[in-house]
DNA sequence: TTCTTATACATAAGAAAATTATGTATATAT
DNA sequence: ATATATACATAATTTTCTTATGTATAAGAA
């Protein structure tokens, strides 16, 4: 993410959110989805991306299936049980987050 | 911040908006006032705390006036006129990325 | 046909912003 | 006396990015 605006910490609830709802998804379609449905306000970088996804892989929360198209490699990643869990946990953590950080920002409405 | 649920980031931005609210703080005293606001869900750290009000003196955000208060040390920070102003762009930016996660999070609601 | 852009992966160096672990010192409550 | 609260601070480490590279294929433009 690039362009501003990404607190660090929430590259992981993307990408489990994105599996979530895609079943299988490569890299680069995440980078385009997320450009996609935020209207270019977010752009993830690889350096950031590749390196979040072996850690999710390594982590158990993903598995990869390897496959060539047009002669190109893609590694497409999907949940595993843990993950589907786990993304539960996350979108509550951040749901909270935004609760706790209006209740701050905005005491009057909380 | 040690209680988890706190994106890296987003300090900088409560501790702004505070003293937006509150004309001067201490240190201790945003530690309490955070965790009064959100009911304990965050706990933010002295090492997290004193290095970022340093630095937002450093750049010309924060005046700090010390005082000594029952025979101790006090430093209360006030916004300078940058701050104000750097106040307004932090809670933009803020309702930026909570309305992006959103559309990223819940997509049939953006 | 050459050059750029898009697709698709990856890693290394460096920066930013926390956490965790200490340290000092005074005041208050048990 | 001892623990807890108040009040500051910094150092070492970790996490999580950004920026800069690198490899390789495909497609489109000049």
């Amino acid at each position: 993410m690039s362009n501003s605006k990404l607190y660090k910490g929430s590259l992981t609830t993307i990408i489990l959110k994105l599996l979530n709802e895609h079943d299988k998804m490569y890299g680069y379609e995440i980078t385009q989805k997320v450009k996609a449905l935020t209207k270019g306000e977010l752009k993830i970088t690889e350096g950031a991306l590749y390196p979040a996804l072996h850690k999710l892989e390594a982590e158990g929360l993903l598995d990869v299936e390897v496959a060539k198209v047009d002669n190109r490699l893609r590694k497409y990643y999907k949940l595993t049980e843990t993950g589907t869990k786990e993304t539960v946990n996350k979108l509550e953590e951040l749901a909270d987050y935004i609760k706790t950080m209006q209740a701050l920002v905005n005491p009057k409405l909380a």
